[in-house]
DNA sequence: ACAAAAGATACTAATATGGTATCATTACTC
DNA sequence: GAGTAATGATACCATATTAGTATCTTTTGT
């Protein structure tokens, strides 16, 4: 039961930290910063460009900037992107099998438990975790 | 975000049958309620009589049935089982490296969640499952 | 022109998950 | 006490996900 992967953690790590600076930030300086190989952070970076998180600028002093207000990006979207559909418990067993389908306890109980995982990191912003 | 795994999740479902048989329950007939591939629930049965979570019978009418009452089953403990520890959130940025370790935003809030998350797990009761 | 940045894309490695296969052991039944 | 129907133990295989590399192209400030 990881919440979150590499990649997501590794984003929000250069997120905030490019959230607090002014000026764009290389990916040479979040390397040095972070410590997370370099071709891995790059391809994570170009994901979030891709995902208009961050805005890139290309050519000598280029690098990244923000693209939106820390209050306006959530984990959960980060995770999003990272993590793919982060949903709701699917049950395994078969439409056709499962006995009572529908009314199964396990998959309520369960399901309860993720959305309320869910609308706690819906409510958490980059801005939240930034200030801290 | 995976809350359980097939094999827990086949684990539960299982335990859930047995806990509702009087007589001793064979692999035979669980594959058969389930529509589980057999060998995958006899390893999975194996686990459990392992972990002391069942009791097995050897031998012609031999077959399973649960060593401890369902009210002191839990969710959790099964998890346990088949996905190992369930467990905080690793931070994934080596303790040298991340610069305000132990104050980390990021890390506190996750933990949090997760808290959340395994509290109302270790509440979950086989018990409470059947009943509903 | 050149150097230093990001963009794009394809590939590889490691780990976790979801299974199979097979042989040994036990114990009821005849 | 032999046969059969059950579990025990163990080793192996397949697939998916995660983590990471490599390489070549494009852009742009100097």
């Amino acid at each position: 039961m990881k919440l979150i992967t590499r990649n997501t953690d590794y984003a929000l790590r250069a997120i905030c930290y490019i959230a607090k600076q002014k000026n764009v930030v290389t990916v040479t300086e979040l390397v040095r910063v972070l410590g997370v190989p370099r071709p891995f952070m790059r391809k994570i970076l170009q994901q979030l460009s891709k995902e208009k998180i961050l805005k890139s600028y290309k050519g000598q002093s280029g690098g990244f900037k923000l693209k939106l207000f820390p209050e306006k990006i959530f984990i959960i979207q980060i995770m999003h992107i990272f993590q793919g559909q982060v949903s709701l418990s699917e049950c395994f067993l078969k439409k056709d099998i499962c006995p009572n389908r529908g009314k199964c306890v396990l998959r309520k109980k369960i399901r309860q438990i993720e959305n309320n995982a869910l609308g706690q990191l819906r409510q958490i912003s980059i801005a939240s975790l930034v200030k801290g």
